[in-house]
DNA sequence: CACGGTGTGTAGTAGTTACTACACACTTTG
DNA sequence: CAAAGTGTGTAGTAACTACTACACACCGTG
């Protein structure tokens, strides 16, 4: 267990290190863009609250430029829209999936170029 | 769209057709088995109430012997154990799933079949 | 005709999710 | 030194999730 981040401290970290150069990072100008109380976003940021929803989740990764699907991942969540295509075909996702979960990165990966390359 | 089947109607089915031969599936009894109220299970398959949680879908689909997957897709979820091995790798799976979305189902077969068989 | 078994109607609820509103104290800036 | 900006503490809540408890009416069987 090298890496137990948390989804607070994930934001709190990103946040502080463009807030150094771009005071528009402040807790309270990040919080007024994404469109949520200051006090929350403080609370988040200290894993004194459970991380948001999906959709302030996502807001906030484009705000610091940051992936959604690791912000989620992070927050516990995966992204509806992936659960959407699972969803369309239960069984195939299933079974590909479980099968994939001890493969090496560079494996999946592999995959996942040889699909978009069509090479296949 | 040729089958908007819904959870409910689903698990009804289901249900009927095994209580036709095997009287031990009334609904009552089904229920009793997985130990929720017979009302709130007639509710569910009336689709009166939305699906249940994943635990006790997960017993209403080894008692009518349906897979657990697909009655999860009905309800609208997916399984905690796919959200699990997505959560720790977030991109990779993104990535992969969001290319696999369009493709037809024989396709991703094979790519499951490649990756079991390990001929790859 | 009582009695076990059938499905269903009504009412209620504890716990979780996803937040808001406002006040406060401190610090920097003009 | 006032004003603007900073993060945080306290309190509250509306909506949703995932159910329970109990009563009722019906229906076939012994």
């Amino acid at each position: 267990m090298p890496k137990p981040t948390t989804f607070g401290q994930f934001l709190r970290e990103s946040r502080e290190a463009k807030v150094a150069t771009d005071r528009t990072f402040s807790l309270r100008k990040v919080a007024d863009r994404v469109g949520i109380e200051p006090s929350y976003l403080s609370k988040i940021e200290r894993d004194e609250q459970p991380p948001p929803g999906e959709g302030v989740i996502r807001l906030l990764a484009q705000d610091l430029s940051e992936d959604p699907d690791v912000l989620l991942a992070l927050a516990g969540k995966v992204s509806s829209d992936l659960l959407a295509i699972i969803r369309t075909r239960p069984r195939l996702f299933a079974d590909l999936i479980r099968q994939l979960k001890n493969m090496p990165d560079h494996a999946v990966l592999r995959l996942v170029r040889e699909v978009r390359d069509g090479s296949w």
